[in-house]
DNA sequence: CGGTATCCAATTGGATACTG
DNA sequence: CAGTATCCAATTGGATACCG
């Protein structure tokens, strides 16, 4: 009775609280492609570092969007991966993803470029 | 010649910088509905003040997402409007609050709401 | 009405060293 | 390999007072 209620203005800031930060975006895109190592998503992220990243898997995590595989082996190898809820995040991170490479055409022509074959293009 | 360029890893941290933290999606949701005065907009958004609200909403324009509209009035009247080059992020706005209606109903059920008649749900 | 300016608190981010 | 822990710097956010 009388549970504490949470309310937002709007939708698009649920949305933030879970998404949200500098960061979390950008791990979710690249977790669209399949499952990650931790090294592997230092690489795809090089300017972020093994706190932020750690944190932010956390939180992700927390909110029932990733999930981690922990195998047990040595070395050690842990994967991880969208969960079928985070799924449902996929449209809306490719979305971000091409209206950035949109800005940057026209924008910023020539004086930004977006790395390697991360693009999407024509894709879903 | 050898203008200096800035690379992105993914298109994803390009749409962040643009739109990434804590209030512009909110702000420019609410312009997606159409021009908003400054009084407005923090009636819109009870929790943020008029400093952020002003200092983000000079970044949206420095970025030519939304632009001022000064009428030679007094009292002094002020509105803010979505570009034409705005108006291209309505989409994923739109997209980003349908998620966050979803999410709500599907976590959060009961313990968390959204205020007014702000949601979306069948519309575009 | 629609802002600035200032100052201070809180949050976020990063470098470095260390661990199972 | 995949992290913690600690400490410090930078950025962000907020309260208050004032201006055209």
């Amino acid at each position: 009775m009388d549970q504490p209620v949470k309310v937002y203005n709007t939708a698009v800031e649920v949305t933030l609280e879970v998404i949200g930060g500098k960061w979390k975006p950008v791990i979710l895109f690249h977790l669209t492609f399949g499952k990650k190592r931790n090294n592997e998503l230092l690489h795809l992220i090089p300017s972020i570092t093994q706190k932020m990243l750690t944190q932010h898997l956390r939180e992700l995590e927390d909110e029932g969007i990733i999930q981690r595989i922990i195998y047990n082996e040595v070395p050690p190898k842990v994967e991880y991966e969208l969960t079928e809820y985070g799924w449902s995040m996929k449209e809306l991170l490719h979305m971000m993803c091409r209206w950035g490479e949109m800005h940057v055409d026209k924008k910023y022509q020539g004086t930004a470029a977006i790395r390697e074959n991360s693009r999407l293009e024509s894709a879903p």
